[in-house]
DNA sequence: TGACGATGTTACCGATCGGTACGTAACGTG
DNA sequence: CACGTTACGTACCGATCGGTAACATCGTCA
């Protein structure tokens, strides 16, 4: 007989799901350039061959990172819109006022997809592509959050809050807690504020 | 007879100067890991023997090239200074809108001290201490402006304008201009107008 | 002239980088 | 059992990394 009526008994992940884990932690931590393939397969427990049998290149396993650390970034937008549903500026509160809390972390280190765009300057490059296109997506969301709290400029308050944003992510990692960064909720009322009235 | 009544004839610049202006050149435009010493002894025309005579390391020439660098946030800092004595909300202003207008350029990189902080995340290394060290020197100046407008919260001001100075170095960067990096003006307008009144 | 300090030249080090050729164990199917 | 497929490991590649040893050359000043 069998233990289970499942047709899939709990297997071992498949080498490429570890080295994608290995290298979400590897790669934000200590950013990509500064880890070599070699600490990505040990911490996978995997092999080079493995690693380059399911990516093409170091470069592949990157922007495949880096598509699975933004899909946390929706999961979070996900969270605050349940949270708040049919009310633009609470979900974006919210988002800013737990970006504030996350950014005390002694170990933050602030937006991968960001920390990508300045690792590599080359425009051309694969990675730094992918990050960029993953940061204009952000961009369109919060234009279209301004257009719903009839913002006077949506596009105009949409880059406000994503230079507070990105100034958040960079400052968390630069001052030590509490920094800059612990404002940036506040900072983000007033200019929504400004345009839409307070709520 | 002599040409010039100077006592220094035009002599060559020393192996140390020729080495800090390539550093300046490669390190600001790709970044400090991703310039190897071969790069920049070449690019100065010294060879490698005079980088180490000079400098004790490659990270002794990053942070020599992080104090090169910042010194140009402070001759930036004495020209609006001059030109806006004795007001410091206009400086403030005149430095902001200068940032929106740099960032503008197709080649921007940013802040040197902010992607070195971003290239070492580990809090220990020379580099990032030093690239710390002068961003809290930034900091220090935002502060004491904020106190010269008679800002309701001086640390709270200076660190919400910190926010938008660190976001729009990095957004220069990450968005084709005119990116959300041109808004960096008016949003600092915003942040220094609640808390100090209109100008 | 002779001593000296700064620089250039050449050749080299050990370590690590990203990437690959090749052999093998486990598996389902005829 | 024989077979093809899939997944994996051992061992290795050439290139580049930051850094150094040993010696030659130059201009300057006494």
């Amino acid at each position: 007989m069998r233990s289970s009526p499942a047709p899939r008994p709990p297997r071992r992940p498949t080498a490429a799901d570890r080295l994608r884990q290995s290298a979400r932690d590897l790669f934000y931590r200590q950013g990509i350039r500064a880890v070599g393939v070699e600490e990505i397969v040990q911490n996978a427990g995997v092999t080079k061959p493995s690693l380059y049998r399911a990516f093409a290149s170091k470069d592949g396993l990157a922007t495949a990172f880096l598509a699975d650390y933004q899909q946390c970034f929706w999961d979070r937008i996900a969270l605050v819109r349940a949270e708040h549903p049919d009310d633009a500026r609470a979900q974006l509160l919210a988002y800013f006022d737990g970006l504030a809390e996350r950014s005390a972390a002694a170990d933050y280190r602030g937006c991968a997809l960001t920390n990508a765009i300045l690792e590599y300057p080359d425009r051309a490059h694969p990675v730094r592509q992918e990050a960029a296109r993953l940061k204009h997506q952000v961009r369109d969301w919060l234009v279209d959050r301004a257009l719903q709290m009839g913002a006077t400029n949506p596009e105009q308050l949409a880059d406000g809050l994503i230079l507070l944003m990105e100034g958040a992510y960079v400052v968390g990692q630069a001052f030590p807690p509490p920094g800059p960064a612990a404002q940036v909720g506040a900072c983000a009322r007033l200019l929504i504020d400004a345009q839409c009235g307070p709520g």
